[in-house]
DNA sequence: AGCACGCCGACT
DNA sequence: GTCGGCGTGCTC
């Protein structure tokens, strides 16, 4: 009999609290179980049992509230992959759970204050601000601290309150805010117990209301052979009534009425298995065949080689043996085709989970994930996906293994979803199956190495050949004042030419570096965000300059602030802008633009996608997004505008991943019949990767791109952990930096490197300063760890350094 | 992380 | 004298 619960509490703190199990609750209470704790003297939290036990702590302890729901919502294993997650990316399990539960479950308390209506008193007594408050109050009864504090504009109304409280003047509710409720439906049926001669009494009862009378027969229309009850909406639509004549009908009695929790629809899914290819069917085999050596395959497969259809037929086959898969996708709004694709096959036994879903949507997949009866045998999902209580997953699919996004950056945990899904797969002791049409290096050389099984499926599915890719020299044309704007003679010729020939063009500019600036052309002066250390970059649409990491807007301002010229001129070019441009050259022609400002908007993706298969839109310019998930026929040309973007930008991956973009942004030229084009633009023609994409070497980039990871000490011969440091003064992460720095030297010498201002030097008015370590394999990881926490720690024994805030990222991208 | 407590300079 | 700033330590 348990007598204690240890508790994960939804904070960045490095440990978990014990508290007291009532009586009530000693027998059922287990692991997973949430429940309501008090911490510290005002806040409540609903919190996750870690493990119940009888061992008594050396202090007292607090008493657990309530428990929130009959059965455990985390199951065993995922308490597992929470430890392991927290330990692997250095957080705290708190933070873990935070990123793992769907909003719904999370509850914190918010203290309310309101008038005590019992105290009689003179408003003369009251303090200046003390009447404040009570002003405030006496309009809207009950109010938050913190719209208080907002509304005031206070910086610590606490004081206040507290003396106000202590007075009897106001009253302190700790009100938990409430969670998303389940969604019911009303339902109505003939009374139970009533038989069929009494349908007779009925409707003689009913001589008079012709409507009601109409609606019982409708009833008994649709409840025939099927079941009593029936939805009210439903019945309503059938009859074409209002619900008065139903009321009264319940009124009378003639019917019952009920409400509902809302399921899903049932269907049973037409579970045909594709018919692969031989091709597919070899690759199959040979992913099959790497699972019995590891737990994870890498399927190597050209742009439309058809490796869905592989990853069906897996699924498939995991249903079969009565096990779950999960499917991942970086970004799920991107992959609608792929929604639909999954959702005709598996049909009610698919699910999909991705964070632009309600919180009510992912309570409801979470509790039925948690029910055997219901429980998806498939789920489609973005990486926060991996959270969800799978019961038995026998496969992980992982798409795109390759993009960065799937490693999180903010807030922590700062996991990689390809990594954490392989662990997961692991822990329910399933396979993995990671998919790319340009793996990443680490993945690539993890298969050549053995580590994981491998596929390759060279051959176009339809037996398309793939697009001629052509470098484009801009250097040449920009002396001999050949360009039209941003596109080289070549470029703008072949649009020409394909445009007049009813093709479809697809234009990428990599959005980095090109967003359209103000700078003064005199003293070259640009405007710089407040809070970061970013210049700002100007928005058509709104007619501001706004910042990228935080928000900040101004309006363009009319001359130089630094030396107040009034030659202010717009550069860099965004999407926004070659739209524009692109309007001049080809007046004629229907333009669209695909960025994240686009495509904000919900379904302003699917609209984009949908105008383009229908062949409204001539010419799509677009950043990464085009590159994804997009397959259209007709579309003759994909131009690159400006491949050294991509190239220049300092990081040890941007070769790779300008590899990756390119060849991405190249496959989705030329379909059918016809072979496609290719033009990449670029001041330097002859580099090495555009030379790989424009012959399809990818082996070649993988071994030369390899050797400097080799020899600069890069994954995957070397792991990588940034240790990142945040104070609002330079001085203060400098002094704290150089410091810890040098204590890291002390334990790992050379491996150290740093600290160095962090690329954006300033964010949120916070200065970052990183220190980066390259570990070497073989390393004992958890020893390394614990000497990091150690040493961050001992800042705190500094009073100089003690304020300064260290994160960790493992794995950093 | 959040929050209370306690000690110090700037105003009614 | 109070108000509000910030440093310090604790939360089961």
């Amino acid at each position: 009999m348990a007598v204690y619960a240890d508790v994960i509490l939804p904070l960045a703190l490095n440990q978990s609290f014990t508290y007291g199990i009532p009586l009530v609750w000693q027998e059922g209470l287990s692991e997973g179980h949430r429940v309501l704790v008090q911490f510290g003297q005002r806040k409540l939290y609903a919190g996750i049992v870690l493990r119940v036990h009888d061992t008594p702590p050396g202090y007292d302890v607090k008493e657990i509230l309530d428990v929130e729901d009959d059965i455990p919502i985390v199951t065993p294993i995922q308490l597992h992959y929470w430890k392991w997650l927290s330990e692997y990316y250095m957080c705290s399990m708190g933070e873990v759970m935070n990123a793992a539960l769907p909003a719904a479950f999370k509850m914190q308390s918010e203290t309310k204050i309101s008038i005590n209506p019992e105290l009689e008193f003179e408003e003369s007594d009251l303090k200046d601000n003390e009447f404040q408050v009570f002003n405030l109050l006496r309009e809207l009864k009950e109010m938050k601290i913190t719209d208080l504090t907002k509304k005031l504009g206070w910086k610590n109304p606490m004081p206040v309150i507290r003396r106000m409280y202590a007075e009897g003047y106001i009253d302190l509710d700790e009100a938990v805010k409430s969670t998303v409720k389940s969604k019911v439906e009303k339902k109505v049926r003939w009374p139970e117990g009533y038989n069929e001669s009494m349908t007779q009494d009925a409707f003689d009862s009913l001589s008079n209301a012709k409507v009601q009378k109409e609606l019982l027969l409708t009833y008994f229309k649709m409840s025939l052979g099927s079941e009593p009850w029936v939805r009210e909406k439903e019945l309503l639509e059938e009859a074409k009534a209002t619900k008065a004549p139903l009321k009264a009908l319940i009124e009378k009695g003639w019917l019952e009425i009920a409400e509902f929790k809302v399921e899903e629809e049932q269907i049973d899914a037409s579970l045909d298995k594709p018919t692969l290819t031989p091709a597919q069917a070899k690759a199959a085999k040979d992913l099959e065949t790497g699972w019995m050596e590891s737990n994870t395959s890498l399927l190597h497969g050209v742009t439309s080689s058809g490796k869905t259809e592989i990853y069906i037929h897996f699924i498939h086959q995991q249903i079969e043996l009565g096990r779950q898969s999960l499917f991942t996708v970086p970004e799920i709004a991107l992959t609608a085709q792929m929604v639909r694709r999954l959702q005709s096959h598996f049909e009610s036994k698919a699910a999909v989970y991705h964070s632009k879903m309600s919180d009510r949507e992912r309570l409801e997949l979470w509790e039925r994930m948690l029910d055997p009866e219901r429980k998806p045998m498939v789920v489609l999902g973005a990486r926060s996906s991996v959270f969800l209580p799978f019961e038995n997953l026998g496969l992980v699919i992982v798409d795109e293994e390759h993009e960065s996004s799937y490693k999180q950056y903010d807030p922590a945990p700062r996991y990689h979803g390809r990594d954490a899904a392989i662990v997961l797969s692991h822990l329910h002791k399933g396979k993995s199956l990671l998919g790319s049409a340009t793996p990443s290096l680490e993945s690539y050389y993890n298969a050549k190495e053995g580590k994981y099984g491998f596929a390759f499926l060279g051959e176009r599915y339809s037996g398309v050949r793939l697009p001629i890719v052509e470098a484009v020299d801009i250097k040449k044309d920009t002396i001999q004042k050949q360009m039209h704007g941003h596109l080289s003679h070549r470029l703008y010729e072949e649009m020409r030419m394909q445009l007049k020939e009813d093709k479809k063009v697809i234009l990428f500019q990599n959005r980095r570096g090109f967003a359209p600036v103000v700078i003064c052309q005199s003293c070259g002066h640009s405007e710089q965000c407040v809070n970061c250390d970013i210049t700002l970059t100007y928005h058509k649409g709104s007619h501001q300059l706004r910042c990228h990491y935080c928000g900040y807007s101004i309006a363009p301002p009319q001359r130089c602030k630094s030396c107040g010229s009034f030659e202010l001129k717009m550069q860099g070019f965004g999407t926004e802008k070659i739209e524009e441009d692109l309007q001049i050259l080809f007046p004629n022609a229907s333009i669209a633009r695909m960025d994240l400002d686009a495509t904000r908007k919900k379904n302003a993706f699917q609209k984009l996608v949908d105008r383009f298969e229908r062949g409204e839109i001539d010419i799509l310019i677009g950043t990464q997004m085009v590159a994804k998930g997009l397959d259209f026929d007709d579309v003759g040309l994909v131009g690159v505008l400006s491949a050294d973007s991509m190239l220049n930008y300092p990081d040890f991956r941007a070769h790779e991943r300008a590899y990756q973009l390119m060849s991405q942004v190249a496959g989705r030229a030329g379909r059918r019949e016809e072979r496609g084009l290719v033009l990449i633009q670029s001041y330097r023609p002859d580099h090495r990767i555009i030379q790989q994409v424009t012959t399809y070497s990818f082996e070649e980039m993988f071994r030369e791109q390899l050797a400097d990871r080799k020899q600069y000490h890069y994954p995957p011969y070397y792991r990588v952990i940034h240790v990142e440091m945040r104070h609002p003064k330079v001085e203060v992460v400098s002094a704290a930096a150089d410091f810890l720095a040098q204590r890291l030297h002390g334990i790992f010498g050379e491996r150290v490197l740093g600290p160095e201002f962090a690329p954006i030097a300033r964010v949120r008015g916070q200065y970052q300063k990183r220190i980066i370590l390259k570990l070497e394999q073989g390393l004992p990881l958890p020893k390394v760890k614990d000497a990091l926490l150690t040493e961050s720690k001992r800042l705190q024994f500094h009073k100089d350094h003690r304020k300064v805030r260290v994160y960790f990222d493992v794995d950093p991208h």
